[in-house]
DNA sequence: GCGGATGGTCAAGGCTGTTGACATAAGCTA
DNA sequence: TAGCTTATGTCAACAGCCTTGACCATCCGC
């Protein structure tokens, strides 16, 4: 059964061509192949032939192919965050975390747009709020304001992590290019005086400068909680 | 053939159950069969019989489903600021565009979840872009600038109404209560800690909060300009 | 060596998107 | 009004999809 993933396999038979299954081994090979074929590519038949094996075999390991799905998203973030430890500085580490899951996504584009959106609730997960939240609460925010604070900084990181993974493994980066260049000025002024520009903004990344802002935010928010009482929940936020 | 959607339809013939098809109908039935089934419930045969016609009668309209979601995005983007137009306040107009687009998202959070990502190249997005491109260079970023800006600015929004549209669709939101409200202090102690909040503000959004201060650094960054060379694309921005 | 559970294999069912041929009727031209 | 062109609705078929249930070989504890 499926429910017993983490307790390990003991009794395992090699398949009809000689591969020997494993949990690791299903989830990187899914892994391979999404970022290979794109998220199209995982098919369990394409899996069983990828292992070496019958298709049905995975419903040894997963519930459905779904569930698998969910793994390789945990897989993604345990890469993402390996061997990764908060340092001092509550701001850098945030930054460093945020640099290494969206740059863990960005290595695996067409695996991180089928699963960057999803909630795994399994142990590398876990680990990853735990290390956020901790960097929050050490940093000197109450909990209530770190459980928030922890919130807009994951969505933030993933939210871009998918969309810049999405424009790059999909063809879309190729419209930006083809539509918006040949937009006559008349007509769309403000693109025409910037399509240049927009076409290479596109392609890169506006992680770097939007993590920067929402630190600075958060700085600032910081010193008003230690002076007593920030603005988070206040009817009067900045929008 | 697609080709010519723009093109009014002229030889419209009734379905054999009476309908007229057109393409604004069946985008608008594939968004709702979108939003009352998930993303897995829009598939041919189904829209076939929501609009009382042949599956196959789509071809005739989309070159193929892939081409039926990307118009299905763009109707998203078009409802969101259907009738918006930007203010004297360059801040107030980006914002409220913003949060037209996010609640727009919300309001159908399964669609949004299959589009957000999803770069259209039609009319729909060319008009968002147009707009936004056309707020910040009005409000004195240069070309370059205001190209970089507003992918900051876009990408921000649509991630985040992305993940929590991902979030309040799927039942991934039991998943906090359930999983993180479990875990024991001695394990987790941050999670823990904040276990309540935590679960309390992963239903809700963190968008509000992220964007305000993504505008406050865009302030601070026009300021900078207006004396004289921002701090975008300079080697020690604030990462 | 025996019993039971694990795990690989197989066949089958009901889905899926897409294509090509066919039929029909709408609108144009004369 | 007759006839032509062609847009468009319909149908059958194909290959592939996920998942289930039964079957059975192998491994583990006893």
């Amino acid at each position: 059964m499926a429910a017993d993933r983490l307790a390990a396999q003991r009794r395992r038979r090699p398949t009809r061509s000689g591969t020997v299954l494993s949990y690791e081994l299903i989830v990187a090979t899914a892994i391979r192949l999404i970022d290979l074929h794109g998220g199209d590519g995982l098919s369990v038949r394409r899996l069983g032939a990828a292992l070496g094996a019958d298709p049905t075999a995975l419903y040894r390991y997963f519930r459905s192919t779904d569930d698998l799905v969910l793994a390789v998203a945990d897989e993604l973030i345990g890469k993402a965050l390996d061997g990764f430890a908060p340092g001092e500085d509550w701001r850098e580490s945030l930054a460093l975390m945020g640099r290494r899951i969206y740059t863990g996504c960005l290595a695996r584009p067409r695996t991180a747009v089928l699963t960057a959106a999803r909630v795994t609730g399994r142990v590398h997960e876990i680990r990853a709020v735990e290390i956020g939240v901790g960097i929050l609460r050490g940093a000197g925010f109450p909990d209530e304001a770190a459980a928030r604070c922890y919130h807009a900084f994951i969505d933030l990181t993933l939210g871009y992590a998918m969309l810049d993974a999405a424009a790059s493994s999909a063809g879309d980066v190729a419209a930006w290019a083809d539509v918006y260049a040949g937009l006559p000025a008349d007509t769309h002024p403000h693109i025409a005086a910037s399509a240049e520009a927009l076409g290479r903004s596109m392609s890169g990344s506006a992680y770097a400068v939007a993590l920067g802002f929402y630190l600075d935010g958060l700085t600032l928010e910081l010193e008003s909680w230690r002076k007593g009482g920030g603005r988070f929940g206040a009817a009067g936020n900045t929008l």
